[in-house]
DNA sequence: TTATATTGGTTGGTTGACCAATCAACAAAA
DNA sequence: TTTTGTTGATTGGTCAACCAACCAATATAA
């Protein structure tokens, strides 16, 4: 069973576990121990791989970080016009595998942890930055720099607000009437004057 | 020292050291010990007055809705149009006392244990639909049923958005220019069609 | 080819710290 | 004296981190 190359299988494995383990367990009552028997594998080697829980813990935030980003960068790709673009990066936020509830719980876990976590701060706020300049960018046909700082923190601001809302929502998450909002939103944002 | 009567002011005392806790400690680590010490109180009397640590949480996050729910009822009576019900609304959720860092991060925490806690899930899910419910009456006058439910939709998730945005955010958190984008999008909503 | 050393990977028990909850004892007010 | 409020030590349990030993594969030497 031991071949050579583990590692980064091994670390792969334990981020996934986390992610599934903070959905069903809860971050509080979280242990090596549960993350461990969720991967299939001994408690030990979380200390082998990462040094420490919290090493794992961001980890795995930087994980959910650069599948988020690499989602948005694809769907960005495809896109041509500042709308599109736009609805690309609607779409790379409220895609199937974001609205997982599994990656929703990691995520508000992730907030909550920037709270007192100096790294996961840092890591959280440079996603904020990136997608508030990414918007800014798109919405450049604006008359004012004014208006497209507005517009763009006014569409961020309700990104995060109907992920927010369907954290709890009695319905299950289905991105299909969050896009329609969010395009809505962004048409009037557009329109206006 | 001991006079009778103690109990609403010990509880009392309990709770807002709790939220001052959660905020400087983190809600991970918090002990029922950091609280006493926070309150200037002992151990023991946590248990004694709550029953168990869990109940102290749950207490606290019952504070939070009631001081945010009676903050909007008091605004609500002293507006007299819907315009003004809204806008009283948006200075309920932004006033100073909502935007306080230990507010904050208490009402973050209060939202991932509702992931898993059934008791606060629930609570939380009442101040939701309260909050679609209110703004969904004041978007009364717009010509569809649908686009009052979207309006409403879209404020909730705005508030919440901005709201979540200024956990994080550099900017010490003044509520004036998301107040600014709310009144902004509100009226995006009535001006349309 | 076979024996041996080395490396990468893995395990599960142990340890020391810490915490929620309990409780026995005490102090002040009624 | 009784009731109400309060304390701080104790207990039982849990967890992160550590570690000693083991295993499988490859590289090297005989």
């Amino acid at each position: 069973m031991p071949k050579t190359g583990m590692a980064p299988v091994r670390r792969r494995a334990f981020v996934e576990a986390a992610i599934r383990s903070i959905h069903d367990r809860g971050f509080v009552d979280l242990t090596t121990g549960d993350v461990a028997r969720e991967a299939g594998l001994s408690q030990g080697l979380v200390h082998h791989y990462f040094g420490s829980k919290g090493a794992l813990i961001i980890a795995t935030m930087r994980h959910l970080l650069i599948e988020f980003g690499a989602g948005i960068r694809e769907r960005l790709r495809e896109a041509k016009t500042p709308r599109e673009r736009l609805s690309a990066i609607m779409d790379g936020s409220f895609c199937d595998e974001q609205l997982q509830p599994e990656v929703i719980s990691a995520w508000l876990t992730f907030y909550v942890q920037a709270l007192t976590e100096p790294e996961v701060r840092r890591l959280l706020l440079i996603y904020q930055r990136r997608l508030i300049s990414n918007l800014r960018h798109e919405y450049r046909q604006l008359p004012t720099r004014e208006t497209a700082e507005i517009a763009a923190e006014s569409t961020a601001a309700m990104i995060d607000g109907l992920w927010l809302r369907r954290v709890l929502g009695d319905t299950e998450p289905h991105g299909e009437s969050a896009m329609a909002i969010m395009e809505a939103h962004i048409d009037s944002q557009l329109e206006a004057r």
